[in-house]
DNA sequence: ATTAAAGTTGAAGTCAGGTTCAGGTCAAGG
DNA sequence: CCTTGACCTGAACCTGACTTCAACTTTAAT
């Protein structure tokens, strides 16, 4: 049983969004897996696209790719992940999302009680202090709030997705 | 009218939270200034602490060093910004962090229609293509959604104002 | 057979927001 | 006067997630 016929990474790029460069790299990093040609050049079977959208929903949650390569070793590498893995990672991402909007709203509401203050003391400014903000855990160093490509240019995400997986 | 004691670095350091390195560098990008003693010291004004409270709590809601830079450029260099200027400030900073809140909002709204679903399908996936969820210019390219300061270790955030300004 | 497009590699560059270091100077107490 | 700790500078380094570059090779179409 042949397996389906392998992509370039000019395809894979398209049909994915990612870079060619952002593919190495993903490689290098472990997140994905290339077969090669004769001559060494990658292809890349189907399942990859699979792989890379996983990876791009990640990242808009806000993980890092570290934690998106844990997530990933959870899941099958050569076929699609049950409804119980992606329901497990849902709920986890749920609460990751939940905590830093609960975050941010604290850091509004002390605003609320600053505005028309300006007081900024060091001592006593709850915009200042932000200590008790976040719970333990609640965004581990490295983790970014807003990943990276909700902050690029406008236009650039819209229009990357050309065939379903 | 001499100007009030003036500050070491180790002493603005210790009061306002920042590094020395990190003192030096807002001085080198230009947000604070510092006067210098015959054998070129740093010696600075009380007046600092309130500017350094202010980059603090910019941070804290996201700004980029070069947004804070340009709001300081706005306020009076050499007294407290008055009522109206932290009216105004205020303001902004709370459009900002709730167009924050409501892109995550967005994005975990998406995600609880996927949970279960699990197909993160290229071309239909809500969760995936983000690209709606931002209006333009909520987040200007650079800046973080979470600023440093929430991402740091635990327990390297309090204990950090000793006198009020 | 030719040739242009697409692919390969490792090394280096980018960005923000700083930190660290080496090598030297200043300030203040005893 | 002497020592010790605080301070000075510029340059280099750090993180994460990539991109860019130079130099070279492979693939596919003609």
């Amino acid at each position: 049983m042949p397996n389906s016929p392998s992509l370039t990474v000019a395809e894979v790029a398209q049909r994915s969004g990612f870079a060619p460069s952002a593919l190495r790299y993903y490689e290098r990093e472990g997140l994905i897996t290339a077969a090669r040609t004769t001559g060494n050049q990658r292809r890349y079977e189907r399942i990859v696209l699979r792989r890379l959208a996983f990876i791009r929903a990640a990242r808009n949650v806000g993980l890092s790719l570290d934690e998106v390569r844990d997530e990933l070793a959870q899941l099958p590498a050569d076929r699609a992940p049950t409804t119980a893995d992606w329901r497990r990672i849902s709920r986890d991402w749920r609460v990751r999302l939940n905590e830093k909007i609960a975050a941010i709203e604290a850091l509004r509401d002390r605003l609320d009680s600053c505005i028309g203050c300006g007081c900024l003391s060091l001592k006593a400014c709850a915009l200042y202090n932000p200590d008790d903000i976040l719970g333990r855990q609640a965004t581990p160093p490295g983790a970014a709030l807003l990943p990276p490509l909700l902050r690029r240019p406008i236009g650039s995400i819209g229009a990357e997705a050309r065939t379903p997986v």
